[in-house]
DNA sequence: ATGTGTGAATCGGTTCACAGCC
DNA sequence: GGCTGTGAACCGATTCACACAT
Protein backbone atom coordinates (compact mmCIF):
# COMPACT_ATOMS: atom_id res chain seq x y z
CA UNK A 1 0.00 0.00 0.00
CA UNK A 2 2.51 2.68 -1.26
CA UNK A 3 0.17 5.37 -0.29
CA UNK A 4 -3.05 6.86 -1.33
CA UNK A 5 -2.34 9.76 -3.66
CA UNK A 6 -6.05 11.79 -4.01
CA UNK A 7 -7.12 8.59 -5.52
CA UNK A 8 -10.79 10.34 -4.32
CA UNK A 9 -12.31 13.01 -4.77
CA UNK A 10 -15.03 13.84 -1.88
CA UNK A 11 -18.65 14.77 -3.00
CA UNK A 12 -19.50 17.99 -1.41
CA UNK A 13 -22.68 16.63 -0.08
CA UNK A 14 -20.33 14.00 1.81
CA UNK A 15 -17.92 16.64 3.06
CA UNK A 16 -21.03 18.76 4.40
CA UNK A 17 -22.11 15.50 6.56
CA UNK A 18 -18.58 14.53 7.74
CA UNK A 19 -18.58 17.17 11.03
CA UNK A 20 -21.75 15.89 12.00
CA UNK A 21 -20.19 12.23 12.02
CA UNK A 22 -17.28 13.40 13.66
CA UNK A 23 -19.22 15.49 16.25
CA UNK A 24 -21.08 11.75 16.89
CA UNK A 25 -18.12 10.17 17.15
CA UNK A 26 -16.20 12.00 19.87
CA UNK A 27 -19.51 11.41 21.72
CA UNK A 28 -19.23 7.71 21.04
CA UNK A 29 -15.58 7.95 22.08
CA UNK A 30 -16.24 9.85 25.64
CA UNK A 31 -18.70 7.08 26.48
CA UNK A 32 -16.47 4.59 25.92
CA UNK A 33 -17.81 2.77 22.84
CA UNK A 34 -15.64 1.10 21.04
CA UNK A 35 -16.68 0.11 17.56
CA UNK A 36 -20.30 1.56 15.66
CA UNK A 37 -22.28 -0.15 12.84
CA UNK A 38 -23.36 2.14 10.34
CA UNK A 39 -26.60 1.68 11.56
CA UNK A 40 -26.61 2.76 14.39
CA UNK A 41 -24.44 6.20 13.42
CA UNK A 42 -26.86 6.59 10.68
CA UNK A 43 -29.60 6.76 13.58
CA UNK A 44 -27.47 9.20 15.28
CA UNK A 45 -26.84 11.10 12.59
CA UNK A 46 -30.08 11.30 11.26
CA UNK A 47 -29.16 10.13 7.85
CA UNK A 48 -29.87 6.06 6.79
CA UNK A 49 -27.02 4.08 6.86
CA UNK A 50 -26.41 3.41 3.20
CA UNK A 51 -25.34 6.64 3.04
CA UNK A 52 -23.04 6.24 6.10
CA UNK A 53 -21.58 2.99 4.57
CA UNK A 54 -20.93 5.53 1.34
CA UNK A 55 -19.87 8.47 2.79
CA UNK A 56 -17.32 6.81 5.25
CA UNK A 57 -15.92 4.74 1.98
CA UNK A 58 -14.91 7.82 0.76
CA UNK A 59 -12.15 8.03 3.65
CA UNK A 60 -11.30 4.65 2.69
CA UNK A 61 -12.12 1.05 3.99
CA UNK A 62 -11.78 1.61 7.75
CA UNK A 63 -14.76 -0.51 8.29
CA UNK A 64 -14.58 -4.20 9.49
CA UNK A 65 -17.02 -6.53 7.87
CA UNK A 66 -19.71 -8.18 10.35
CA UNK A 67 -18.30 -5.81 12.93
CA UNK A 68 -18.59 -1.90 12.30
CA UNK A 69 -15.94 0.80 12.47
CA UNK A 70 -13.75 1.18 15.28
CA UNK A 71 -14.50 4.43 16.98
CA UNK A 72 -11.43 5.82 17.93
CA UNK A 73 -9.67 4.59 14.13
CA UNK A 74 -12.86 6.45 12.49
CA UNK A 75 -12.11 9.31 14.30
CA UNK A 76 -8.32 9.76 13.86
CA UNK A 77 -9.06 9.30 10.03
CA UNK A 78 -11.94 11.58 10.17
CA UNK A 79 -10.26 14.62 11.65
CA UNK A 80 -7.01 13.95 9.49
CA UNK A 81 -9.29 14.36 6.28
CA UNK A 82 -10.96 17.50 7.58
CA UNK A 83 -7.74 19.10 8.63
CA UNK A 84 -8.41 19.31 12.42
CA UNK A 85 -5.40 17.92 13.55
CA UNK A 86 -4.30 21.91 14.09
CA UNK A 87 -6.61 24.87 14.95
CA UNK A 88 -7.51 27.34 11.98
CA UNK A 89 -7.03 30.48 14.05
CA UNK A 90 -10.27 32.74 12.88
CA UNK A 91 -10.70 36.80 12.09
CA UNK A 92 -14.94 38.19 13.20
CA UNK A 93 -14.98 41.25 10.78
CA UNK A 94 -17.81 43.45 11.99
CA UNK A 95 -18.16 43.75 15.66
CA UNK A 96 -22.15 44.76 16.19
CA UNK A 97 -24.69 42.47 17.72
CA UNK A 98 -23.63 39.23 15.96
CA UNK A 99 -20.41 39.83 15.83
CA UNK A 100 -19.71 40.34 19.61
CA UNK A 101 -21.82 36.88 20.07
CA UNK A 102 -19.98 35.01 17.57
CA UNK A 103 -16.67 36.49 19.15
CA UNK A 104 -17.99 35.54 23.16
CA UNK A 105 -19.00 31.98 21.72
CA UNK A 106 -16.82 29.28 23.44
CA UNK A 107 -18.16 26.92 20.45
CA UNK A 108 -15.41 28.07 18.05
CA UNK A 109 -12.47 27.86 20.05
CA UNK A 110 -13.24 24.89 21.85
CA UNK A 111 -13.64 23.23 18.10
CA UNK A 112 -10.39 24.01 16.97
CA UNK A 113 -11.14 27.26 15.72
CA UNK A 114 -10.02 30.17 17.55
CA UNK A 115 -11.44 33.70 17.60
CA UNK A 116 -7.60 35.15 17.08
CA UNK A 117 -8.62 38.50 16.15
CA UNK A 118 -11.84 41.39 15.30
CA UNK A 119 -11.57 43.87 13.26
CA UNK A 120 -13.77 46.23 12.21
CA UNK A 121 -14.40 49.72 10.23
CA UNK A 122 -16.05 52.43 12.48
CA UNK A 123 -12.88 54.26 14.27
CA UNK A 124 -15.03 54.61 17.66
CA UNK A 125 -14.61 50.70 17.98
CA UNK A 126 -11.42 50.03 17.31
CA UNK A 127 -9.24 49.65 20.24
CA UNK A 128 -12.00 48.72 22.41
CA UNK A 129 -11.48 45.19 24.16
CA UNK A 130 -14.22 41.98 23.98
CA UNK A 131 -13.06 39.53 26.01
CA UNK A 132 -9.38 39.40 25.47
CA UNK A 133 -9.22 40.76 22.07
CA UNK A 134 -8.77 43.88 21.03
CA UNK A 135 -10.96 45.39 18.12
CA UNK A 136 -8.16 46.25 15.22
CA UNK A 137 -9.19 48.27 12.59
CA UNK A 138 -10.08 46.61 9.48
CA UNK A 139 -7.15 48.00 7.26
CA UNK A 140 -4.73 45.84 9.75
CA UNK A 141 -6.06 42.50 8.11
CA UNK A 142 -2.93 41.86 6.13
CA UNK A 143 -0.62 42.24 9.12
CA UNK A 144 -2.69 39.93 11.18
CA UNK A 145 -3.13 37.46 9.09
CA UNK A 146 0.44 37.09 9.05
CA UNK A 147 1.23 37.57 12.38
CA UNK A 148 -1.31 35.18 13.49
CA UNK A 149 -1.55 32.94 10.73
CA UNK A 150 -5.19 33.49 10.53
CA UNK A 151 -6.86 31.25 7.92
CA UNK A 152 -10.62 31.76 8.40
CA UNK A 153 -12.77 35.53 7.90
CA UNK A 154 -15.94 35.46 8.95
CA UNK A 155 -17.78 38.60 7.70
CA UNK A 156 -20.58 39.60 10.54
CA UNK A 157 -20.88 42.97 8.62
CA UNK A 158 -23.86 45.17 7.32
CA UNK A 159 -24.92 43.84 3.82
CA UNK A 160 -24.05 46.62 2.09
CA UNK A 161 -19.97 46.86 3.48
CA UNK A 162 -19.96 42.62 3.48
CA UNK A 163 -18.48 42.68 -0.32
CA UNK A 164 -16.04 45.27 0.54
CA UNK A 165 -14.62 43.12 3.46
CA UNK A 166 -14.47 39.81 1.45
CA UNK A 167 -12.40 41.72 -1.02
CA UNK A 168 -10.06 42.67 1.82
CA UNK A 169 -10.00 39.33 3.35
CA UNK A 170 -9.09 37.65 -0.24
CA UNK A 171 -6.71 40.45 -0.77
CA UNK A 172 -4.70 39.54 2.55
CA UNK A 173 -4.60 36.36 2.19
CA UNK A 174 -7.58 34.52 3.39
CA UNK A 175 -8.90 31.36 1.77
CA UNK A 176 -11.97 30.53 3.28
CA UNK A 177 -14.37 32.58 4.27
CA UNK A 178 -18.21 32.87 6.03
CA UNK A 179 -20.44 34.92 5.67
CA UNK A 180 -23.27 36.18 7.72
CA UNK A 181 -24.27 39.13 6.08
CA UNK A 182 -27.42 39.10 4.24
CA UNK A 183 -26.03 39.88 0.94
CA UNK A 184 -24.86 37.38 -1.84
CA UNK A 185 -20.73 38.11 -2.13
CA UNK A 186 -18.04 36.98 -4.54
CA UNK A 187 -14.91 35.51 -3.78
CA UNK A 188 -11.65 35.34 -6.03
CA UNK A 189 -11.22 31.83 -7.24
CA UNK A 190 -9.27 29.63 -5.25
CA UNK A 191 -11.18 31.12 -1.81
CA UNK A 192 -14.02 29.17 -0.47
CA UNK A 193 -17.23 30.77 0.24
CA UNK A 194 -19.90 29.69 2.91
CA UNK A 195 -22.92 31.52 4.11
CA UNK A 196 -25.55 31.72 7.09
CA UNK A 197 -28.68 34.04 6.11
CA UNK A 198 -30.52 33.91 9.15
CA UNK A 199 -33.60 35.34 7.98
CA UNK A 200 -33.46 33.28 4.50
CA UNK A 201 -33.63 30.24 6.75
CA UNK A 202 -36.50 31.55 8.69
CA UNK A 203 -38.54 32.62 5.08
CA UNK A 204 -37.78 29.08 4.25
CA UNK A 205 -39.53 27.63 7.06
CA UNK A 206 -42.30 30.28 6.22
CA UNK A 207 -42.69 28.75 2.74
CA UNK A 208 -43.63 25.48 4.30
CA UNK A 209 -45.43 26.99 7.38
CA UNK A 210 -47.41 28.24 4.50
CA UNK A 211 -48.09 25.51 2.02
CA UNK A 212 -48.48 23.16 5.09
CA UNK A 213 -52.00 21.65 4.15
CA UNK A 214 -50.23 20.62 0.73
CA UNK A 215 -49.02 16.76 2.19
CA UNK A 216 -45.64 17.39 2.89
CA UNK A 217 -44.53 13.42 1.91
CA UNK B 1 -59.70 22.40 -17.45
CA UNK B 2 -60.29 23.00 -14.24
CA UNK B 3 -57.92 25.69 -12.47
CA UNK B 4 -54.63 24.56 -11.74
CA UNK B 5 -55.13 23.39 -8.46
CA UNK B 6 -51.54 22.65 -6.56
CA UNK B 7 -50.38 21.94 -10.32
CA UNK B 8 -46.56 23.10 -8.73
CA UNK B 9 -44.59 21.38 -6.58
CA UNK B 10 -42.00 24.06 -6.01
CA UNK B 11 -38.31 21.96 -5.53
CA UNK B 12 -36.37 22.41 -2.09
CA UNK B 13 -33.14 23.63 -3.87
CA UNK B 14 -35.67 26.49 -5.51
CA UNK B 15 -37.54 27.39 -2.14
CA UNK B 16 -34.36 27.72 -0.29
CA UNK B 17 -33.37 30.40 -3.40
CA UNK B 18 -36.60 32.19 -3.58
CA UNK B 19 -35.57 34.42 -0.39
CA UNK B 20 -32.62 35.49 -2.00
CA UNK B 21 -34.39 36.30 -5.12
CA UNK B 22 -36.40 38.12 -3.15
CA UNK B 23 -34.01 40.63 -1.01
CA UNK B 24 -32.86 40.87 -4.10
CA UNK B 25 -36.13 42.36 -5.75
CA UNK B 26 -36.62 44.61 -2.91
CA UNK B 27 -33.35 46.33 -3.91
CA UNK B 28 -34.20 46.62 -6.88
CA UNK B 29 -37.42 48.08 -5.84
CA UNK B 30 -36.26 50.51 -3.45
CA UNK B 31 -33.65 51.39 -6.70
CA UNK B 32 -37.08 52.14 -8.57
CA UNK B 33 -35.66 49.39 -11.24
CA UNK B 34 -39.28 48.56 -13.09
CA UNK B 35 -38.20 45.28 -15.14
CA UNK B 36 -35.44 42.74 -14.52
CA UNK B 37 -33.88 40.08 -16.86
CA UNK B 38 -33.03 36.16 -16.17
CA UNK B 39 -29.65 37.27 -16.97
CA UNK B 40 -29.41 40.39 -14.98
CA UNK B 41 -30.86 38.63 -11.69
CA UNK B 42 -29.07 36.10 -11.92
CA UNK B 43 -26.01 38.16 -12.00
CA UNK B 44 -27.25 39.48 -8.60
CA UNK B 45 -28.09 36.19 -7.45
CA UNK B 46 -24.61 34.75 -7.73
CA UNK B 47 -26.43 31.95 -9.83
CA UNK B 48 -27.22 31.37 -13.98
CA UNK B 49 -29.70 32.52 -16.00
CA UNK B 50 -30.98 29.27 -16.83
CA UNK B 51 -31.34 28.37 -12.95
CA UNK B 52 -32.98 31.59 -12.48
CA UNK B 53 -35.88 31.34 -15.13
CA UNK B 54 -36.89 27.72 -13.95
CA UNK B 55 -37.29 28.88 -10.67
CA UNK B 56 -39.37 31.26 -11.39
CA UNK B 57 -41.35 29.24 -13.89
CA UNK B 58 -42.20 27.35 -10.20
CA UNK B 59 -43.78 30.60 -9.45
CA UNK B 60 -45.92 30.79 -12.74
CA UNK B 61 -45.16 32.52 -16.18
CA UNK B 62 -44.87 36.18 -14.32
CA UNK B 63 -42.22 37.55 -16.92
CA UNK B 64 -42.78 38.91 -20.57
CA UNK B 65 -40.70 37.23 -23.17
CA UNK B 66 -38.84 39.81 -24.51
CA UNK B 67 -38.85 42.56 -22.05
CA UNK B 68 -37.93 40.27 -18.61
CA UNK B 69 -39.76 40.51 -15.38
CA UNK B 70 -41.80 43.58 -13.51
CA UNK B 71 -40.19 43.69 -10.37
CA UNK B 72 -43.05 45.11 -8.01
CA UNK B 73 -45.57 42.14 -9.40
CA UNK B 74 -42.82 39.36 -9.33
CA UNK B 75 -42.79 41.08 -5.98
CA UNK B 76 -46.06 40.27 -4.87
CA UNK B 77 -46.56 36.73 -6.36
CA UNK B 78 -43.14 35.71 -4.56
CA UNK B 79 -44.00 37.50 -1.11
CA UNK B 80 -47.28 35.68 -1.45
CA UNK B 81 -45.76 32.27 -1.96
CA UNK B 82 -43.42 32.18 0.39
CA UNK B 83 -45.97 33.55 3.24
CA UNK B 84 -44.38 36.95 3.80
CA UNK B 85 -47.42 38.96 3.70
CA UNK B 86 -48.05 38.80 7.39
CA UNK B 87 -45.76 38.19 10.47
CA UNK B 88 -44.68 34.90 11.60
CA UNK B 89 -44.18 35.67 15.41
CA UNK B 90 -40.90 33.44 16.66
CA UNK B 91 -39.74 32.25 20.12
CA UNK B 92 -36.23 31.85 21.22
CA UNK B 93 -35.49 29.17 23.51
CA UNK B 94 -32.22 29.68 25.60
CA UNK B 95 -31.19 32.68 26.35
CA UNK B 96 -27.07 32.84 26.44
CA UNK B 97 -25.11 34.10 24.62
CA UNK B 98 -26.40 33.24 21.17
CA UNK B 99 -30.08 33.59 22.01
CA UNK B 100 -29.39 36.86 23.23
CA UNK B 101 -27.35 38.13 19.81
CA UNK B 102 -30.46 36.71 18.33
CA UNK B 103 -33.17 38.43 20.52
CA UNK B 104 -31.23 41.96 19.55
CA UNK B 105 -30.99 41.10 16.13
CA UNK B 106 -32.84 43.61 14.37
CA UNK B 107 -33.10 41.68 11.14
CA UNK B 108 -35.76 38.95 12.37
CA UNK B 109 -38.17 41.74 12.81
CA UNK B 110 -37.14 44.10 9.88
CA UNK B 111 -37.81 40.87 7.66
CA UNK B 112 -41.06 40.22 9.25
CA UNK B 113 -40.27 37.66 12.30
CA UNK B 114 -41.12 39.52 15.24
CA UNK B 115 -39.25 38.23 18.40
CA UNK B 116 -42.45 37.68 20.51
CA UNK B 117 -40.91 35.71 23.57
CA UNK B 118 -38.31 34.10 24.94
CA UNK B 119 -37.47 31.32 27.16
CA UNK B 120 -35.38 29.37 29.35
CA UNK B 121 -35.34 26.71 31.59
CA UNK B 122 -32.60 28.39 34.27
CA UNK B 123 -35.18 29.47 36.68
CA UNK B 124 -32.42 32.43 37.41
CA UNK B 125 -32.73 33.89 34.13
CA UNK B 126 -36.39 33.73 33.86
CA UNK B 127 -38.19 36.70 34.83
CA UNK B 128 -35.48 39.02 33.71
CA UNK B 129 -35.97 41.57 30.39
CA UNK B 130 -33.84 41.49 27.44
CA UNK B 131 -34.91 44.59 25.42
CA UNK B 132 -38.97 44.52 25.54
CA UNK B 133 -39.36 41.27 26.76
CA UNK B 134 -39.18 38.88 29.79
CA UNK B 135 -37.93 35.54 29.58
CA UNK B 136 -39.98 33.04 30.46
CA UNK B 137 -39.57 29.55 31.60
CA UNK B 138 -40.07 27.06 28.74
CA UNK B 139 -42.60 25.24 30.58
CA UNK B 140 -44.90 28.38 29.65
CA UNK B 141 -44.54 27.08 25.98
CA UNK B 142 -48.03 26.21 25.07
CA UNK B 143 -49.56 29.07 26.73
CA UNK B 144 -47.05 31.22 24.83
CA UNK B 145 -47.74 30.00 21.60
CA UNK B 146 -51.77 30.51 21.96
CA UNK B 147 -51.86 33.69 23.27
CA UNK B 148 -49.18 35.45 20.87
CA UNK B 149 -50.03 33.20 17.89
CA UNK B 150 -45.88 32.00 17.92
CA UNK B 151 -45.12 30.22 14.49
CA UNK B 152 -41.45 29.50 14.73
CA UNK B 153 -39.70 28.24 17.43
CA UNK B 154 -35.73 28.65 17.02
CA UNK B 155 -33.54 26.97 19.44
CA UNK B 156 -29.95 28.20 21.17
CA UNK B 157 -29.89 25.80 24.15
CA UNK B 158 -27.02 23.65 24.55
CA UNK B 159 -26.51 20.63 22.37
CA UNK B 160 -27.98 18.67 25.42
CA UNK B 161 -31.01 19.86 25.93
CA UNK B 162 -32.13 20.69 22.58
CA UNK B 163 -34.29 17.47 21.64
CA UNK B 164 -36.23 18.14 24.51
CA UNK B 165 -36.55 21.66 24.32
CA UNK B 166 -37.62 20.68 20.41
CA UNK B 167 -40.17 18.01 21.76
CA UNK B 168 -41.65 20.63 23.65
CA UNK B 169 -42.34 23.47 20.62
CA UNK B 170 -43.86 20.41 18.95
CA UNK B 171 -46.22 19.52 22.03
CA UNK B 172 -47.14 23.05 22.21
CA UNK B 173 -47.93 23.47 18.35
CA UNK B 174 -44.99 24.69 16.62
CA UNK B 175 -45.23 23.56 13.18
CA UNK B 176 -41.22 25.39 12.40
CA UNK B 177 -38.03 24.86 14.35
CA UNK B 178 -34.86 26.36 13.56
CA UNK B 179 -31.92 24.54 15.10
CA UNK B 180 -28.51 26.35 16.39
CA UNK B 181 -27.89 24.05 19.18
CA UNK B 182 -25.08 21.28 17.67
CA UNK B 183 -26.72 18.19 17.39
CA UNK B 184 -29.20 16.22 15.60
CA UNK B 185 -32.51 16.59 17.01
CA UNK B 186 -35.69 14.71 15.49
CA UNK B 187 -39.35 16.57 15.34
CA UNK B 188 -42.68 14.60 14.65
CA UNK B 189 -44.34 14.66 11.03
CA UNK B 190 -45.69 17.95 10.09
CA UNK B 191 -43.27 19.58 11.64
CA UNK B 192 -39.84 21.73 9.57
CA UNK B 193 -36.94 21.54 10.42
CA UNK B 194 -33.97 23.47 9.36
CA UNK B 195 -30.70 23.86 11.41
CA UNK B 196 -27.58 25.91 11.15
CA UNK B 197 -24.73 24.81 12.48
CA UNK B 198 -21.59 27.42 13.17
CA UNK B 199 -18.66 24.63 14.08
CA UNK B 200 -20.24 22.53 11.13
CA UNK B 201 -19.85 25.30 8.43
CA UNK B 202 -16.12 26.24 10.29
CA UNK B 203 -15.16 22.37 9.70
CA UNK B 204 -16.43 22.13 6.17
CA UNK B 205 -14.28 25.51 5.59
CA UNK B 206 -11.36 23.94 7.53
CA UNK B 207 -11.78 20.62 4.86
CA UNK B 208 -11.57 22.23 1.27
CA UNK B 209 -8.41 24.88 3.05
CA UNK B 210 -7.13 21.59 4.25
CA UNK B 211 -7.15 20.12 0.47
CA UNK B 212 -6.58 23.00 -1.37
CA UNK B 213 -3.98 21.93 -3.73
CA UNK B 214 -5.88 19.22 -4.85
CA UNK B 215 -7.71 21.86 -8.04
CA UNK B 216 -11.04 22.67 -6.75
CA UNK B 217 -12.58 23.03 -10.38
C1' DA C 1 -24.55 -14.57 11.07
C1' DT C 2 -23.45 -9.98 10.66
C1' DG C 3 -22.33 -5.69 8.64
C1' DT C 4 -19.16 -3.44 5.20
C1' DG C 5 -18.10 -1.84 0.47
C1' DT C 6 -19.70 -0.88 -3.94
C1' DG C 7 -21.62 -1.44 -8.68
C1' DA C 8 -26.22 -0.52 -10.64
C1' DA C 9 -30.65 1.76 -10.57
C1' DT C 10 -32.92 5.76 -9.39
C1' DC C 11 -33.96 10.36 -8.20
C1' DG C 12 -33.62 15.34 -7.91
C1' DG C 13 -31.55 19.20 -9.67
C1' DT C 14 -28.89 21.76 -13.20
C1' DT C 15 -27.82 23.13 -17.66
C1' DC C 16 -28.65 23.19 -22.59
C1' DA C 17 -30.90 24.67 -26.47
C1' DC C 18 -34.59 26.29 -28.79
C1' DA C 19 -39.59 27.12 -29.76
C1' DG C 20 -42.75 30.69 -28.73
C1' DC C 21 -44.13 35.27 -27.71
C1' DC C 22 -43.47 40.28 -27.18
C1' DG D 1 -34.14 41.07 -31.94
C1' DG D 2 -34.58 39.94 -27.26
C1' DC D 3 -35.89 37.26 -23.46
C1' DT D 4 -38.99 33.90 -21.36
C1' DG D 5 -40.59 29.15 -20.57
C1' DT D 6 -39.66 24.43 -20.89
C1' DG D 7 -38.73 19.74 -22.78
C1' DA D 8 -34.44 17.00 -23.17
C1' DA D 9 -29.83 15.85 -21.87
C1' DC D 10 -26.85 15.71 -18.31
C1' DC D 11 -24.75 15.33 -13.77
C1' DG D 12 -24.28 14.57 -8.91
C1' DA D 13 -26.14 12.39 -5.04
C1' DT D 14 -29.11 8.87 -2.93
C1' DT D 15 -30.76 4.41 -2.42
C1' DC D 16 -30.87 -0.45 -3.50
C1' DA D 17 -29.22 -4.94 -3.28
C1' DC D 18 -25.83 -8.21 -2.88
C1' DA D 19 -21.03 -10.13 -3.08
C1' DC D 20 -17.58 -10.46 0.19
C1' DA D 21 -14.94 -10.36 4.50
C1' DT D 22 -14.78 -11.60 9.28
Amino acid sequence: MAGDLQKRRIPEATVARLPVYLRILLELAESKTATISSERLAELAGVNAAKVRKDLSYLGSYGTRGVGYDVEYLLFQMSRELGLNHDWPVVIAGIGNLGSALANYGGFTERGFPVAALVDADTTKVGRSLGDLEIRHVDELPQLVDELGIAIGVIATPAHVAQGVADKMAEAGIHSVLNFAPAVITVPDGVSLRKVDLAVELQILSFYQQHRHEQTV
